[in-house]
DNA sequence: TGTCCACGTTCGGAGTAGCGATACAAAAAA
DNA sequence: TTTTTTGTATCGCTACTCCGAACGTGGACA
């Protein structure tokens, strides 16, 4: 079980994305960012951890560790962006999906 | 849309809790909880948030705004049917979806 | 070798999260 | 009625969030 600042770290070098990068992502500062991935123990706010975790493309729930697998977090994530779609670009995505499975099946 | 303090609220009358025992459970004051209901805006910690979304049995994504009320049935549909796919089907249809959201940003 | 410079690290400080104490009004229970 | 439980509201305090602005440092070019 990892911590807080090691799952930030982790998903940011995964995105191959520098401090400064999340930061504005995050709507952060920089050294901020720094101070969640290494010091013990952070406790950042819930408006930047929900700013961060979508930066992340994972859920606040994950980061928090009340969320158990990683891929989990990543489906519900995607969902989450799925959901912020309009209606027009959510059934593209239905029938990209239906096309993936015809072809696989 | 409701605040954050009208979603602790709603959700602590409809458990029948008082909020000495959402305190309790939350491992929170009277008077913090009190002020989450009441002050605005409330801006509490990622760590308490975490702990009142599992005494309210909800996701602090849910309580963030992060995570949408109960969705469309199309939309839940939809859903189901990804999760059931092998990992890398799942890569390609979330990749798809940033290629649309990219090139409609 | 040198000097950029992108990136990570560190520090001081303003503002605030969160608590316990306290007080009082409504409501409910007795 | 009186008594007890809930909700509302404010105060002072400590510890921490979060920022800006430095400072260090390795690597990429000549």
């Amino acid at each position: 079980m990892s911590t807080l600042g090691e799952k930030i770290r982790d998903l940011r070098k995964k995105k191959g994305f520098t401090l400064d990068q999340l930061a504005e992502l995050s709507k952060s500062s920089k050294s901020y960012v720094w101070e969640l991935e290494n010091k013990d123990p952070p406790r950042p706010s819930g408006e930047k951890l929900a700013l961060i975790a979508a930066a992340l493309d994972v859920t606040a729930d994950y980061l928090l560790g009340a969320e158990a697998e990683p891929g989990t977090a990543e489906d519900k994530a995607f969902f989450r962006k799925y959901q912020k779609m309009d209606a027009p670009q959510k059934q593209q995505i239905r029938e990209m999906l239906d096309i993936i499975n015809r072809t696989r099946k």
